[in-house]
DNA sequence: CCGAATCCTTTTGGATACTG
DNA sequence: CAGTATCCAAAAGGATTCGG
């Protein structure tokens, strides 16, 4: 989690510390929709290793951004949903596919 | 420039190609309200390299993104702006404004 | 299934020196 | 001023192994 101290004066730079990576914006853009699963998330993100996957899930979940729930299941369980915070985030999202959907529409 | 094959189906991981990075964003953050030189953007990106930071403007040049004029003066000088398509991203950098200063004033 | 830990390779990026 | 080129350190990331 960040401490008020450690927030860029630029409120651009705050988004960009908390976000601004490739992964995650991956990632939030799945759980817009509905909560995921780890290896569902996994498969879903071409390229990405566990490693990185696990990395990136522990970060956005320290920073408040998503929430991990674990079920207590025979074969073990968790979800990942975006938090209340998180869930903040969309209009930035939204944004970034709007953007991608003219974007690639150009081409055509 | 990236070529139409190139282009991931998901609108957002085509953003997340051309923009989702620490310096690109902040670099648009900048040209948004003017056209800014090089060693101009260099003192204000607190952190950044001379060499990322070429490659950050090289790379958004090449993508169509941004322009690079060169003013045949005594001492060199180099302007970087906003293309039309630059222009274009503005709602995107609004969005991440605007979220980060809410999630400033959060924690006042 | 979900993940931590380790090792090792690849990539990134900083520092420096040099140029039109 | 605005870069390019080179070298080297640091960081990121892949593969594998092991465990609850």
């Amino acid at each position: 989690m960040l401490k008020k101290e450690e927030l860029p004066d630029c409120p651009v730079a705050t988004t960009v510390q908390l976000i601004g990576n490739k992964w995650k914006l991956l990632i939030l853009r799945n759980l817009l929709s509905r909560p995921w699963r780890f290896n569902e998330l996994r498969r879903s993100l071409d390229g990405i290793s566990q490693k990185v996957l696990t990395e990136s899930l522990r970060s956005m979940e320290n920073d408040g951004i998503i929430i991990r729930t674990v079920y207590a299941e025979v074969s073990p369980r968790v979800e990942y949903s975006l938090s209340e915070l998180g869930e903040t985030l969309r209009p930035i999202l939204d944004a970034m596919q709007a953007w991608g959907q003219e974007y690639k529409e150009s081409f055509e």
